[in-house]
DNA sequence: CGATTTTGACCTGCGC
DNA sequence: GCGCAGGTCAAAATCG
Protein backbone atom coordinates (compact mmCIF):
# COMPACT_ATOMS: atom_id res chain seq x y z
CA UNK A 1 0.00 0.00 0.00
CA UNK A 2 1.87 3.41 -1.08
CA UNK A 3 0.30 6.13 1.42
CA UNK A 4 2.73 8.41 0.03
CA UNK A 5 0.27 9.84 -2.51
CA UNK A 6 -2.02 10.67 0.70
CA UNK A 7 -0.12 12.62 2.81
CA UNK A 8 3.47 14.61 2.76
CA UNK A 9 5.47 12.93 4.88
CA UNK A 10 7.92 15.74 4.92
CA UNK A 11 8.98 17.46 7.93
CA UNK A 12 9.89 20.98 7.71
CA UNK A 13 11.53 20.95 11.34
CA UNK A 14 11.93 24.68 10.84
CA UNK A 15 14.55 24.73 13.38
CA UNK A 16 16.46 27.83 14.89
CA UNK A 17 19.43 27.33 16.23
CA UNK A 18 20.24 29.57 19.90
CA UNK A 19 22.10 32.29 19.00
CA UNK A 20 24.76 34.10 21.33
CA UNK A 21 25.06 37.54 21.61
CA UNK A 22 28.30 39.30 21.93
CA UNK A 23 28.52 41.63 24.83
CA UNK A 24 29.18 44.45 22.52
CA UNK A 25 26.48 44.12 20.39
CA UNK A 26 24.03 46.85 20.56
CA UNK A 27 20.91 45.93 22.87
CA UNK A 28 18.20 46.61 19.85
CA UNK A 29 15.20 44.66 21.05
CA UNK A 30 13.51 45.24 17.31
CA UNK A 31 16.68 44.29 15.84
CA UNK A 32 15.78 40.95 16.93
CA UNK A 33 11.98 41.19 15.50
CA UNK A 34 10.41 42.20 19.24
CA UNK A 35 7.54 44.14 19.16
CA UNK A 36 8.56 47.99 20.38
CA UNK A 37 5.96 47.77 22.82
CA UNK A 38 7.47 44.78 24.40
CA UNK A 39 10.62 46.24 24.69
CA UNK A 40 12.07 45.85 28.21
CA UNK A 41 12.16 49.04 30.57
CA UNK A 42 16.07 48.47 31.51
CA UNK A 43 16.64 49.10 27.72
CA UNK A 44 15.57 53.00 27.86
CA UNK A 45 17.95 54.16 30.48
CA UNK A 46 20.11 57.18 29.19
CA UNK A 47 21.97 58.35 31.88
CA UNK A 48 25.30 57.17 31.53
CA UNK A 49 26.85 54.98 34.18
CA UNK A 50 30.47 55.07 34.90
CA UNK A 51 33.19 53.22 33.23
CA UNK A 52 33.52 50.12 35.73
CA UNK A 53 29.50 50.43 36.20
CA UNK A 54 28.87 50.46 32.85
CA UNK A 55 31.06 46.82 31.85
CA UNK A 56 29.24 45.42 34.48
CA UNK A 57 25.59 47.13 33.72
CA UNK A 58 26.33 46.43 30.16
CA UNK A 59 27.23 42.13 30.63
CA UNK A 60 24.26 42.72 32.65
CA UNK A 61 21.97 44.00 30.40
CA UNK A 62 22.91 41.84 27.53
CA UNK A 63 22.32 38.71 29.85
CA UNK A 64 18.84 40.05 30.44
CA UNK A 65 17.92 40.40 27.52
CA UNK A 66 19.46 37.20 26.23
CA UNK A 67 17.43 35.38 28.95
CA UNK A 68 14.48 37.25 27.31
CA UNK A 69 15.22 36.68 23.68
CA UNK A 70 15.54 33.28 24.65
CA UNK A 71 12.80 32.67 25.92
CA UNK A 72 10.88 34.21 23.11
CA UNK A 73 12.35 32.58 20.76
CA UNK A 74 11.25 29.30 22.70
CA UNK A 75 8.08 30.38 22.64
CA UNK A 76 8.23 30.90 19.01
CA UNK A 77 9.47 27.14 18.51
CA UNK A 78 7.44 26.02 21.10
CA UNK A 79 4.45 27.41 18.55
CA UNK A 80 5.76 26.37 15.26
CA UNK A 81 6.20 22.71 17.16
CA UNK A 82 2.99 22.87 18.25
CA UNK A 83 1.65 23.71 14.92
CA UNK A 84 3.68 20.35 13.13
CA UNK A 85 2.01 18.79 15.81
CA UNK A 86 -0.96 19.66 14.68
CA UNK A 87 -0.09 18.64 11.16
CA UNK A 88 1.04 15.31 12.00
CA UNK A 89 -2.08 14.85 14.13
CA UNK A 90 -3.80 15.57 11.01
CA UNK A 91 -2.22 13.18 8.64
CA UNK A 92 -2.49 10.60 11.20
CA UNK A 93 -6.46 11.05 11.43
CA UNK A 94 -6.32 11.42 7.14
CA UNK A 95 -4.98 7.72 7.33
CA UNK A 96 -6.91 6.30 9.75
CA UNK A 97 -9.77 7.65 7.81
CA UNK A 98 -8.36 5.90 4.59
CA UNK A 99 -7.48 2.72 6.66
CA UNK A 100 -11.29 2.71 7.83
CA UNK A 101 -12.65 2.89 4.30
CA UNK A 102 -10.41 0.31 3.04
CA UNK A 103 -11.22 -2.07 5.79
CA UNK A 104 -14.86 -1.19 4.62
CA UNK A 105 -14.15 -2.62 1.66
CA UNK A 106 -12.42 -5.58 2.68
CA UNK A 107 -15.41 -6.45 5.15
CA UNK A 108 -17.48 -6.17 2.12
CA UNK A 109 -15.78 -7.91 -0.05
CA UNK A 110 -15.22 -11.15 2.37
CA UNK A 111 -19.14 -10.90 3.52
CA UNK A 112 -20.13 -11.19 -0.16
CA UNK A 113 -17.50 -14.28 -0.85
CA UNK A 114 -18.94 -15.51 2.73
CA UNK A 115 -22.53 -15.42 0.71
CA UNK A 116 -21.82 -16.93 -2.36
CA UNK A 117 -19.87 -20.11 -0.29
CA UNK A 118 -23.13 -20.09 2.28
CA UNK A 119 -25.19 -20.45 -1.35
CA UNK A 120 -22.34 -22.98 -2.45
CA UNK A 121 -22.90 -26.77 -1.82
CA UNK A 122 -19.05 -26.80 -1.09
CA UNK A 123 -18.05 -28.89 2.00
CA UNK A 124 -14.26 -28.06 1.50
CA UNK A 125 -12.74 -28.25 4.95
CA UNK A 126 -11.14 -24.92 5.88
CA UNK A 127 -7.43 -24.96 4.25
CA UNK A 128 -4.67 -24.15 5.54
CA UNK A 129 -4.31 -21.39 2.87
CA UNK A 130 -7.82 -19.67 4.38
CA UNK A 131 -6.35 -19.92 8.11
CA UNK A 132 -2.46 -17.67 6.43
CA UNK A 133 -5.16 -15.45 4.71
CA UNK A 134 -6.71 -14.73 8.55
CA UNK A 135 -3.08 -14.28 9.50
CA UNK A 136 -2.32 -11.74 6.59
CA UNK A 137 -5.31 -9.73 7.30
CA UNK A 138 -3.40 -7.94 10.26
CA UNK A 139 -6.20 -5.62 11.44
CA UNK A 140 -8.62 -7.61 10.50
CA UNK A 141 -10.48 -5.96 13.60
CA UNK A 142 -13.83 -7.34 13.60
CA UNK A 143 -13.94 -9.77 10.42
CA UNK A 144 -15.05 -12.51 12.37
CA UNK A 145 -17.99 -11.09 13.91
CA UNK A 146 -19.35 -11.56 10.51
CA UNK A 147 -20.03 -15.30 9.94
CA UNK A 148 -16.86 -16.65 8.25
CA UNK A 149 -16.18 -19.74 6.28
CA UNK A 150 -14.85 -21.46 9.80
CA UNK A 151 -18.22 -20.80 11.24
CA UNK A 152 -20.03 -22.63 8.38
CA UNK A 153 -18.23 -25.38 8.13
CA UNK A 154 -19.44 -26.07 11.72
CA UNK A 155 -20.19 -29.52 12.85
CA UNK A 156 -24.22 -30.67 12.77
CA UNK A 157 -23.97 -31.37 16.03
CA UNK A 158 -23.24 -27.85 17.36
CA UNK A 159 -26.55 -26.04 17.44
CA UNK A 160 -27.54 -23.75 15.04
CA UNK A 161 -26.24 -20.67 17.28
CA UNK A 162 -24.34 -18.35 15.15
CA UNK A 163 -21.28 -18.21 17.71
CA UNK A 164 -19.24 -15.07 17.27
CA UNK A 165 -15.80 -15.41 16.57
CA UNK A 166 -13.43 -12.81 17.05
CA UNK A 167 -9.77 -12.31 16.35
CA UNK A 168 -7.16 -10.90 18.59
CA UNK A 169 -3.79 -10.08 17.91
CA UNK A 170 -1.25 -9.75 20.85
CA UNK A 171 2.48 -9.16 20.89
CA UNK A 172 4.23 -10.25 23.51
CA UNK A 173 7.84 -10.23 24.63
CA UNK A 174 10.75 -11.91 22.45
CA UNK A 175 11.38 -14.66 24.93
CA UNK A 176 7.95 -15.19 25.70
CA UNK A 177 7.03 -18.83 25.33
CA UNK A 178 3.49 -19.03 26.79
CA UNK A 179 0.07 -18.90 24.73
CA UNK A 180 -1.33 -16.98 27.19
CA UNK A 181 -3.08 -14.07 25.82
CA UNK A 182 -4.60 -11.82 28.87
CA UNK A 183 -7.96 -10.95 28.41
CA UNK A 184 -9.24 -10.51 32.16
CA UNK A 185 -11.41 -13.79 31.27
CA UNK A 186 -10.77 -17.03 32.88
CA UNK A 187 -9.55 -20.09 30.90
CA UNK A 188 -9.02 -23.32 31.19
CA UNK A 189 -6.23 -25.13 28.56
CA UNK A 190 -8.19 -28.25 27.45
CA UNK A 191 -5.57 -29.36 24.98
CA UNK A 192 -2.35 -28.42 22.68
CA UNK A 193 -1.92 -29.66 19.22
CA UNK A 194 0.90 -28.87 16.38
CA UNK A 195 -0.75 -28.04 13.28
CA UNK A 196 0.53 -28.71 10.17
CA UNK A 197 0.28 -24.85 8.30
CA UNK A 198 2.35 -23.25 11.55
CA UNK A 199 4.92 -25.15 13.72
CA UNK A 200 3.97 -23.56 16.54
CA UNK A 201 1.74 -25.60 18.71
CA UNK A 202 -2.32 -24.14 18.94
CA UNK A 203 -3.45 -24.48 22.57
CA UNK A 204 -7.52 -25.00 23.05
CA UNK A 205 -8.84 -22.60 26.35
CA UNK A 206 -12.54 -23.18 27.58
CA UNK A 207 -13.96 -20.43 29.88
CA UNK A 208 -13.57 -21.24 33.11
CA UNK A 209 -17.27 -20.74 33.41
CA UNK A 210 -17.61 -23.61 31.49
CA UNK A 211 -20.53 -25.77 30.73
CA UNK A 212 -22.65 -22.57 31.78
CA UNK A 213 -20.47 -20.15 29.51
CA UNK A 214 -19.88 -22.17 25.78
CA UNK A 215 -16.76 -19.51 24.82
CA UNK A 216 -13.64 -20.80 23.40
CA UNK A 217 -10.48 -19.47 22.86
CA UNK A 218 -7.54 -20.95 20.36
CA UNK A 219 -3.94 -19.58 20.53
CA UNK A 220 -1.16 -20.11 18.35
CA UNK A 221 1.95 -17.66 17.23
CA UNK A 222 1.70 -16.14 14.27
CA UNK A 223 3.12 -18.03 11.38
CA UNK A 224 4.50 -14.03 10.41
CA UNK A 225 5.48 -12.88 13.23
CA UNK A 226 6.96 -15.15 16.29
CA UNK A 227 6.49 -12.78 18.97
CA UNK A 228 2.54 -12.71 17.75
CA UNK A 229 0.27 -14.62 19.09
CA UNK A 230 -3.41 -14.75 17.76
CA UNK A 231 -5.75 -15.82 19.52
CA UNK A 232 -9.32 -16.83 18.17
CA UNK A 233 -12.61 -16.53 20.18
CA UNK A 234 -15.43 -18.47 19.60
CA UNK A 235 -18.77 -17.88 21.01
CA UNK A 236 -19.97 -15.24 23.49
CA UNK A 237 -19.70 -14.76 27.19
CA UNK A 238 -22.88 -15.45 28.94
CA UNK A 239 -21.81 -13.77 32.45
CA UNK A 240 -19.97 -10.56 32.61
CA UNK A 241 -16.22 -9.70 32.58
CA UNK A 242 -14.52 -10.40 35.41
CA UNK A 243 -12.57 -7.40 35.40
CA UNK A 244 -16.14 -5.43 35.00
CA UNK A 245 -17.11 -7.21 38.43
CA UNK A 246 -13.90 -6.60 40.68
CA UNK A 247 -12.15 -2.95 40.87
CA UNK A 248 -11.16 -1.90 37.68
CA UNK A 249 -8.05 -2.18 36.62
CA UNK A 250 -7.59 -5.81 37.42
CA UNK A 251 -7.23 -5.78 33.19
CA UNK A 252 -4.19 -5.69 31.87
CA UNK A 253 -5.30 -3.93 28.33
CA UNK A 254 -6.10 -0.59 28.29
CA UNK A 255 -9.79 -0.38 28.17
CA UNK A 256 -11.76 1.80 25.62
CA UNK A 257 -15.12 2.21 26.98
CA UNK A 258 -16.52 -1.23 26.36
CA UNK A 259 -13.94 -2.35 24.14
CA UNK A 260 -10.31 -3.64 25.46
CA UNK A 261 -8.13 -2.75 22.99
CA UNK A 262 -4.11 -3.09 22.70
CA UNK A 263 -1.87 -1.91 19.88
CA UNK A 264 1.90 -2.63 18.88
CA UNK A 265 3.88 -1.79 15.99
CA UNK A 266 5.28 -5.18 14.06
CA UNK A 267 8.05 -5.06 11.96
CA UNK A 268 5.42 -5.13 9.16
CA UNK A 269 3.35 -2.56 11.01
CA UNK A 270 1.11 -1.07 13.40
CA UNK A 271 -0.62 -3.76 14.59
CA UNK A 272 -3.94 -3.15 16.42
CA UNK A 273 -5.34 -5.77 18.76
CA UNK A 274 -9.38 -5.36 19.21
CA UNK A 275 -10.67 -7.76 21.57
CA UNK A 276 -14.07 -8.01 20.34
CA UNK A 277 -15.58 -10.51 23.10
CA UNK A 278 -18.36 -8.53 24.54
CA UNK A 279 -20.80 -8.95 26.96
CA UNK A 280 -24.57 -10.17 25.31
CA UNK A 281 -25.78 -6.89 25.82
CA UNK A 282 -23.93 -5.98 22.82
CA UNK A 283 -24.94 -8.72 20.18
CA UNK A 284 -26.18 -6.37 17.71
CA UNK A 285 -24.57 -6.29 14.66
CA UNK A 286 -23.78 -2.31 15.17
CA UNK A 287 -22.46 -2.35 18.43
CA UNK A 288 -20.40 -5.53 17.60
CA UNK A 289 -17.93 -3.26 15.47
CA UNK A 290 -14.80 -2.24 16.88
CA UNK A 291 -15.20 1.74 17.65
CA UNK A 292 -12.73 2.59 15.64
CA UNK A 293 -14.76 5.99 14.86
CA UNK A 294 -15.07 6.88 17.93
CA UNK A 295 -12.52 9.66 19.05
CA UNK A 296 -11.20 7.93 22.07
CA UNK A 297 -10.08 5.20 19.97
CA UNK A 298 -8.73 7.91 17.01
CA UNK A 299 -6.65 9.57 19.85
CA UNK A 300 -5.50 6.51 21.53
CA UNK A 301 -4.18 5.03 17.77
CA UNK A 302 -2.64 8.55 17.33
CA UNK A 303 -0.53 8.66 20.44
CA UNK A 304 -0.01 4.99 20.22
CA UNK A 305 1.51 5.74 16.92
CA UNK A 306 3.60 8.88 17.92
CA UNK A 307 4.68 6.81 20.75
CA UNK A 308 5.92 4.13 18.12
CA UNK A 309 7.30 6.72 16.03
CA UNK A 310 9.43 8.23 18.93
CA UNK A 311 10.88 4.49 20.25
CA UNK A 312 11.76 3.41 16.80
CA UNK A 313 15.44 3.80 16.55
CA UNK A 314 15.79 4.47 13.02
CA UNK A 315 12.67 7.47 13.06
CA UNK A 316 14.89 8.86 15.97
CA UNK A 317 18.14 8.54 14.03
CA UNK A 318 16.91 10.58 11.01
CA UNK A 319 15.07 13.36 13.08
CA UNK A 320 18.56 14.13 14.76
CA UNK A 321 20.28 13.90 11.69
CA UNK A 322 17.81 16.03 10.00
CA UNK A 323 17.44 18.82 12.92
CA UNK A 324 21.36 18.80 13.54
CA UNK A 325 21.92 19.06 9.14
CA UNK A 326 19.04 21.96 10.03
CA UNK A 327 21.71 23.59 12.92
CA UNK A 328 24.51 23.09 11.09
CA UNK A 329 23.24 24.79 7.78
CA UNK A 330 22.08 28.10 10.27
CA UNK A 331 25.34 27.98 12.13
CA UNK A 332 26.94 28.76 8.52
CA UNK A 333 24.75 31.33 7.20
CA UNK A 334 24.23 33.31 10.11
CA UNK A 335 27.35 32.70 12.01
C1' DC B 1 -6.90 -31.16 48.16
C1' DG B 2 -9.02 -28.80 44.51
C1' DA B 3 -7.87 -26.41 40.36
C1' DT B 4 -5.16 -26.26 36.43
C1' DT B 5 -1.96 -27.98 32.94
C1' DT B 6 0.09 -31.56 30.16
C1' DT B 7 -0.16 -34.92 26.76
C1' DG B 8 -1.27 -39.15 24.44
C1' DA B 9 -5.40 -41.29 22.79
C1' DC B 10 -9.54 -40.88 20.61
C1' DC B 11 -13.25 -38.81 17.67
C1' DT B 12 -14.91 -36.64 13.55
C1' DG B 13 -15.01 -34.73 8.99
C1' DC B 14 -13.06 -34.56 4.56
C1' DG B 15 -10.30 -35.81 0.39
C1' DC B 16 -8.67 -39.41 -2.37
C1' DG C 1 -12.39 -47.54 3.30
C1' DC C 2 -8.20 -45.37 4.53
C1' DG C 3 -5.33 -41.73 5.86
C1' DC C 4 -4.82 -37.11 7.32
C1' DA C 5 -5.66 -33.17 10.12
C1' DG C 6 -8.14 -30.53 13.49
C1' DG C 7 -10.49 -30.79 17.68
C1' DT C 8 -11.65 -32.95 22.18
C1' DC C 9 -11.27 -36.07 26.08
C1' DA C 10 -9.41 -37.64 30.22
C1' DA C 11 -5.85 -39.59 33.18
C1' DA C 12 -1.65 -38.19 35.17
C1' DA C 13 1.20 -34.57 36.73
C1' DT C 14 1.79 -30.18 38.71
C1' DC C 15 0.72 -26.16 41.35
C1' DG C 16 -0.86 -23.14 45.06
Amino acid sequence: MDNSSWVDTSLDLNINPLRVIKSDAPVDAERFGMPRKMKPAFMDFQTKPSAKEESSLSFEVDFIFYIYFQTGALEEELSRVSEENRKLTEMLTLMCENYNALRNQLMDCMSKNGEKELRGPSKKRKSASSNNNDNNIAMNGNSESSSSDEELSKKPREEVIKAKISRAYVRTEAGDTSLIVKDGYQWRKYGQKVTRDNPSPRAYFKCSFAPSCPVKKKVQRSIDDQSVLVATYEGEHNHPHPSMEATSGSSRGLTLGSVPCSASLASSGPTITLDLTKSKSSNDAKSSKPKTDAPEVRQFLVEQMASSLTKDPNFTAALAAAISGRMLQQNHTQW
